[in-house]
DNA sequence: AATACGGGGAT
DNA sequence: ATCCCAGTATT
């Protein structure tokens, strides 16, 4: 064997037990990421420990495609009234989308509360440790599942979210596109949880590699001053930190037009429900009118009034006004509008007249809540006296 | 492999 | 204005 073949060899062989450098840098980069996480990590309300289990599935529910910011907002109000796993599966599933209203996505609330009476039911009210157990329950998919089996029960699985799928492509220098970027980064994730476990604990470095995703490794200007994987970064070291990863394909935003109508009876306002699937599928809401590329006439409203009031002689209408509505990839235009029912006034089937205090007892979304306000502000001004001193100077500015 | 599904934060 | 967020289920 002449001396270059040789070099050759032992060079490929190197590199394929690979093993010597890279899983030396592996465990490097596990090291960094616990030692990091233990003094940077925020307290978070549901970071307990040891961690509740309920107190968990909670989180990740509400977490999904959700910032911590806003989570934080309503975890209080929903921890206070579902103290616990059992107290939500026997709540009634409009109860827990109450509860949810504002959060987005409230196909969630639906499953976190079919999920809570499932393990009540079938597991003995014990959040299951096992990935396939998880896995079974409604809205928990890979992420949640490893979330769950590696921070509450230390169990080795992996964990990949936005956070951990940028920290990883960009400490190893990945330009993938996004579907490759994404397997690559559950099987880099799952060596990692292997070695993770192996050394200390796979929960603090799964949720540490997220936090540093979140606070450090943020997907514009990161702080890369401050991360603890600075020296190792190959983005870092090739000048592509603000190329990876690359950005996702983004969809069209399509315009929406509503139109709603906000009936009064005294103080209370009639809802009817929305129908159980598509946008804000189940929630309450004003009677509308959803046209395709146009606000509703004043005589399409006013012919909805009659049927809402019949056997009334005819409501006012009162133009509230409008606003945009602004999600993802939709638009969603309002234009509002103020009637008031008589005091003999009866809901039609289905709908309900809903006073002020009890509003909160039914799911509404954040759009619909701003139309009833608008609504609300408009017809005091028009109102009674009593009521028009009372308007905000932000309200005088809508007339 | 795409698409539907909220609402808001950060730049 | 643009991108993205502790994703999942459905098509």
């Amino acid at each position: 064997m002449t001396p270059a073949r040789s070099a050759r060899a032992s060079a490929a062989g190197a590199s394929r037990a690979g093993s010597g450098r890279s899983a030396a840098r592996a465990a490097d980069l596990c090291r960094r990421i616990a030692s990091w996480f233990t003094h940077a990590a925020r307290p978070l309300p549901w970071r307990v420990t040891p961690r509740d289990p309920y107190l968990s599935l909670l989180s990740e529910f509400m977490l999904q495609q959700t910032q911590v910011a806003r989570v934080l907002q309503k975890w209080p109000a929903f921890v206070a009234r579902f103290p616990t796993l059992r107290d939500l599966a026997e709540a009634d599933e409009q109860d827990v989308l109450a509860a949810w209203s504002g959060l987005g996505y409230y196909r969630r609330a639906r499953l976190l509360h079919g999920a809570s009476r499932e393990i009540f039911s079938r597991y003995a009210a014990r959040v299951p440790c096992g990935l396939a157990d998880l896995r079974s329950l409604p809205g928990v998919g890979r992420y949640t599942a490893g979330a769950i089996a590696s921070i509450v029960y230390s169990r080795p699985a992996p964990i990949v979210d936005g956070n951990v799928r940028r920290v990883l492509l960009r400490v190893e220098g990945r330009d993938l596109s996004p579907a490759s970027a994404d397997r690559w980064a559950w099987v880099r994730a799952d060596e990692l949880a292997q070695i993770a476990h192996a050394r200390a604990d796979v929960g603090a470095f799964n949720e540490g590699l997220m936090e540093l995703g979140a606070t450090i490794c943020t997907p514009r200007a990161p702080r890369c001053a401050e991360c603890p994987l600075r020296s190792m970064c190959r983005a870092r070291s090739s000048g592509r930190i603000n190329r990876i990863p690359r950005p996702a394909r983004r969809v069209p935003v399509q315009t929406i037009h509503v139109t709603s109508l906000v009936m009064t009876k005294a103080d209370q306002v009639l809802l009817c429900r929305r129908p159980p699937t598509g946008l804000w599928a189940d929630l309450w809401q004003p009677p509308s009118l959803e046209l395709d590329g146009r606000f509703a006439r004043e005589s399409e409203i006013a012919a909805r009034a009659r049927e809402l009031a019949p056997g009334a002689p005819p409501p006012r209408l009162l133009r509230a006004g409008t606003f945009d509505h602004q999600t993802t990839h939709r638009r969603v235009r309002f234009e509002v509008w103020h009637a008031s029912a008589p005091a003999s006034a009866r809901a039609p089937r289905g709908m309900r007249y809903v006073a002020s205090g009890e509003r909160s007892a039914f799911g509404l979304s954040n759009a619909h809540a701003r139309a009833l306000a608008l609504a609300a502000r408009a017809s005091a001004v028009q109102g009674t006296p009593s009521a028009a001193h009372t308007q905000t100077p932000k309200a005088r500015r809508h007339r």
